[in-house]
Order: structure tokens, then C-alpha cells, then sequence
RNA sequence: GUCCCCUUCGUCUAGAGGCCUAGGACAUUACCCUUUCACGGUAGUAACACGGGUUCGAAUCCCGUAGGGGACGCCA
């Protein structure tokens, strides 16, 4: 049987690292398989659900390179929960009909209260059924009921998961969950079931956060007669702190991660190893990752962020990168950083400057602050540090070196490094006190990348004017 | 509170009863390389939560304890 799987995510924010990763193994796993991945919005909340929001899981998507095989059969590029609507109320009601659900008139306040008694007697909230046995007749006027499953009460549960392993809860633990809302709107629990079985999903790969779910779901499959699919709970990934991970911690969205020059490829990597691993393998590239992954090797312990190693990652997938893609990934934030977008003869400059960048810097964010001093105009504004290199020593070495660079026949790298070490053998001096000094000159900081090759790119004519703007200033 | 799950270096993990003096990666420390900063290289610090079993032998199996996480909505 070919595997079918899904990714459902709630259209109510941005998409979220943590369903990302789960959207990743899933992925995965059908890859591996030869199966099919389907992209369901799960969009009934219908006061929550935002088509901005859609948007941006898409993107997400689309960004990390998960993409989906039901984006040409779908009308909307995606299986929209709420267009089918309609049959999840029919199931419903199908239920209700074969007595396995029922109708529920009690008010949300009605419910809140209940709950609130049963905090303060600390016994375990849930629903009481007081509905559950009551004739059609005691149906009150005005109030436009719930339907509930009739969940077993005796007796007790046993689902299989491909990561959790096989787990029992007892019946009793289980309350009569709402199917159907008052307004004729399917919940979540309905929905998702409903769905997974009319998509024909073999294997549901989830959050554990759903593991719950699951035994009451389980009922609606065992009610309708179908088949119930292969269920694999996914280990949360949590915050550095250890609890689970959101806005508290800084960037709980895709989004936050392209903006922070993250390379996807980095991403999936570093989400890949949480939770999972190969040997000691680190760098896995998306083949080998399809080749390998399966969710028996996923584990069960949840796993803590840590941009550090995230950051290691990035800086291998960054260094890997051709120059110039990966120039062009780094101008927006090169743009961010100068306030305006960069020429074509720009662009070209950072990808000769890449080589030098590259090495240095664990995102693009750092490729752009490290390289904005290459397109600057103007004097630079130097810092203690920079302007203490200035003595007056200093400016004697780059006068004299300035005079001796107009001459020089080829202005490349080469010729300006072998004049620089010429002279400083000549005065007697260290390297670092006539290199110092052209890099403040040149890049207006202590801080750079080799300074003779800076003035390579720069060519003679503009290495001469940041050379002599600095010997102007005072 | 009730139920479910989890527990190897700071973090991600390897580990399927003897290969474990517990391996790798990130982080961290020192040194080397070096025109700054990095990269790279070398070396180091650092963990089987605790307590009982089972066994000739346990990080690996069982039980308990503690700690952590998750779920308990007309959210998904």
C-alpha cells in the first residue's frame, strides 16, 4: 500500500518551527517511501483563520523545499478543511443516528462553571455527560446544541504509535468530546478524522501534542467502520528552557529564520538531528536525509533548541554556497543594512568579496554587516578602538604608502601585499603596524577581512581616496 | 489535581547485556596557524537522574522514587 501522508496546520499565525519540523519528517518519510504528502489547512475555526496566514505557511513551506502533491489537484493549491464542512456535519449527524453521539444543550457558561467546581474539588475536568442519557424531549428551546461522542466508559484503549510504542489509557480517563459545534461547524477532533480518512492517509505523523487525541479519534474510526491509519507522535521541540517552545523564545516562526539569514537547507538540517540521527552523522544533505530517515529512528524524548549549533550548521551550508548565489541571497540584507539596494557593479563586488566573507560569518545578517563596509560612501565614523590605531606613526606609514601604491603598475592584491611587507621590512616594523592602519583606513574598523585583498576589490582609485580621506580627517 | 510520555556531557545525540576506561557534534578552555577577525588543526574539561532488583556481567532488562514535558476547550 503506497503511504499517504499529511501536514495540517492551523491557518491561525505564522508556521511554527516545531510544525515545521514535524512537516519536515513527514516529508521525509513519504519521500523515503515513494509516498504522497498532502497540505491540509485545518481553517474551521473560521473567527481565527486568516488568509494572510495561509499564506505565510506556504511560504514557509515553499521556502524550506517541503512541497506538497495535492498543490495542482486542489483548487486552492491546498485541501482546505473547511470546504468540506459539509460532510464532517453528516458524519456527525450519521453518528448520532447510529447512537454513538448525541446531542449536548448545556451553555459554555454552563461548562465553565462545571469545570471551575471541578478544579476546586481537584478532581479531573471533564465533561460529565450530563447530556449523555437525556431524551430529546428535555431539549431546551433557543439553545442550538453540540454533538458529543458517546465514548466508551468501562473498559480501556489501546493505540499502537510507530514512536511512542503501544499505549493504554483507560476508558474512564475519557470524556464526550464535541464533534459538531452549535453552529454547525465541525471541531477539530471530528475534522481531522473525517479527513484523514477521505484523503486515505495511511500513516498520520504529528505533534505529540495530539497523542491524546488519539485514543478519543480512535472512537469516530471504531463508530464509522473505518480504518484506522498508522499514527507516529512526533516529541515536541522545546525552548532552550526546556518548556515549550514559543515567542517567549525568540523565534518561534520560519519567517524569523529567513529574516535572520538562515539558509533553509541549514534549517532542515539542524531540525533533522532533533529527535533524530544517523550514526554521527551531521551534515546530512536533503538526499542522503530521504535516504536514511524513517520514523524508527525517531525518538521519544522531546529535544531543546539551541542556536548556537543551528548557527554552526548555517555556517557550513554558507561556506558550501557558490559565491555568487550566495551573494545574491545576501544583497536584501546587505540592502537592509546600507538603507538602499545594491548595483549590479555592487553585487558583483560582494561576490569577489564572498570568498573573504564567507568564512567569517554563521548568517547572511553577518555576511551584510561584515560587508557593508566595501559600498561605503563618505567618511567612515571610527570607534576607540579604530581611531587609537591612528597615531601619528600610523598616518606616516599609510602617507608613505599611499604615495608608493599610486605607483605601482598592477593594483592587485599580490603587488599591494608585496609593497606592504616590503616596507615594513625596510622601517623595521611588524606586519600588523602597517596593516592596522590601511585597515581602519579602508574599512573604517579594527575588524576585517584580509585588508590587502579589501584593497584589491577596491581598486586603486578608491583604496587612494579612503586612504586619503582618513589622512584629511584629523 | 487526573491521565499519558520522557530522563546519557551545558545542548543535540551514539549506544539494542560484555566491543564503554561511554563515542561524535555544538558550546567551552588551551595551544598552533595568522596582518585583525574568522576558517582550519591539535589537545583538554564535561554525562549514563536516584534507589532497589534480575544477571557471571546493566547506560542497555524489571520495579520504585524524583525531576521534566504534554493533554485535560463549542482551539487545532
Amino acid at each position: 500500500m503506497p503511504v499517504i501522508t499529511r501536514f495540517a496546520p492551523s491557518p491561525t499565525g505564522y508556521l511554527h518551527i516545531g510544525g515545521a519540523r514535524t512537516a519536515l519528517f513527514c516529508w521525509l518519510f513519504t519521500k523515503h517511501h515513494g509516498g504522497k504528502f498532502l497540505l491540509r489547512i485545518e481553517d474551521t475555526d473560521r473567527a481565527r483563520s486568516t488568509p494572510e496566514s495561509i499564506e505565510t505557511i506556504l511560504d514557509g513551506m515553499r521556502w524550506l523545499g517541503l512541497d506538497w502533491d495535492n498543490k495542482d489537484s486542489e483548487s486552492l493549491g491546498y485541501y482546505s478543511q473547511y470546504a468540506h464542512f459539509k460532510r464532517h456535519a453528516e458524519v456527525a449527524r450519521q453518528m448520532v443516528a447510529n447512537g454513538v453521539a448525541y446531542y449536548c444543550y448545556a451553555t459554555p457558561e454552563e461548562l465553565d462553571a462545571m469545570r471551575s467546581e471541578q478544579k476546586v474539588k481537584g478532581l479531573p475536568q471533564r465533561y460529565d455527560g450530563r447530556w449523555r442519557d437525556r431524551p430529546a424531549s428535555d431539549a431546551p428551546q433557543g439553545i442550538a446544541p453540540v454533538i458529543r461522542l458517546k465514548a466508551p466508559q468501562t473498559g480501556e484503549t489501546t493505540i499502537r504509535d510507530v514512536v511512542m510504542g503501544t499505549i493504554t489509557v483507560q476508558n474512564s480517563q475519557l470524556d464526550d468530546m464535541v464533534l459538531l459545534r452549535g453552529d454547525g461547524t465541525p471541531t477539530f477532533m471530528l475534522a481531522a478524522a473525517v479527513d484523514d480518512h477521505d484523503m486515505g492517509i495511511t500513516h498520520v505523523i504529528r505533534g505529540e501534542d495530539h497523542m491524546t487525541n488519539t485514543f478519543r479519534q480512535a472512537y469516530i474510526y471504531k463508530a464509522m467502520g473505518w480504518d484506522v491509519p498508522v499514527f507516529a507522535h512526533m516529541p515536541l521541540i522545546h525552548g532552550p528552557d526546556g518548556t515549550k517552545l514559543s515567542k517567549r523564545h525568540g523565534a518561534p516562526a520560519v519567517s524569523d529564520y529567513r529574516d535572520r539569514g538562515y539558509l533553509p537547507e541549514a534549517v532542515n538540517n539542524y531540525l533533522l538531528r532533533l529527535c533524530w540521527s544517523h550514526g554521527d552523522d551531521e551534515i546530512i544533505p536533503m538526499d542522503k536525509a530521504i535516504e536514511w530517515f524513517d520514523l524508527d529512528g525517531v525518538g521519544k524524548s522531546p529535544a531543546r533548541f539551541d542556536f548556537a549549533k543551528l548557527g554552526s550548521v548555517n555556517a557550513h551550508y554558507i561556506k558550501e554556497k557558490p559565491d555568487a548565489d550566495l551573494a545574491a541571497l545576501a544583497a536584501p540584507f546587505v540592502a537592509r543594512v546600507m538603507g538602499r539596494n545594491l548595483t549590479p557593479a555592487q553585487l558583483d563586488l560582494l561576490t569577489r568579496a564572498m570568498p573573504d566573507l564567507k568564512p567569517r560569518a554563521q548568517t547572511l545578517v553577518q555576511i551584510a554587516e561584515m560587508a557593508a563596509f566595501y559600498f561605503h560612501e563618505g567618511a567612515f565614523t571610527l570607534d576607540d578602538k579604530a581611531a587609537k590605531i591612528l597615531t601619528p606613526e600610523a598616518r606616516q606609514v599609510l602617507a608613505d604608502l599611499a604615495a608608493k601604491m599610486g605607483g605601482l603598475s598592477e593594483f592587485t592584491t599580490e603587488a599591494v601585499e608585496n609593497l606592504f611587507r616590503a616596507y615594513a621590512e625596510e622601517k623595521g616594523i611588524k606586519l600588523g603596524a602597517v596593516a592596522q592602519p590601511l585597515r581602519v583606513a579602508l574599512s573604517g574598523s579594527t575588524v576585517s577581512p584580509p585588508i590587502f585583498g579589501v584593497a584589491g576589490l577596491l581598486g586603486r582609485e578608491e583604496s587612494l581616496r579612503r586612504m586619503e580621506a582618513i589622512l584629511r580627517g584629523a
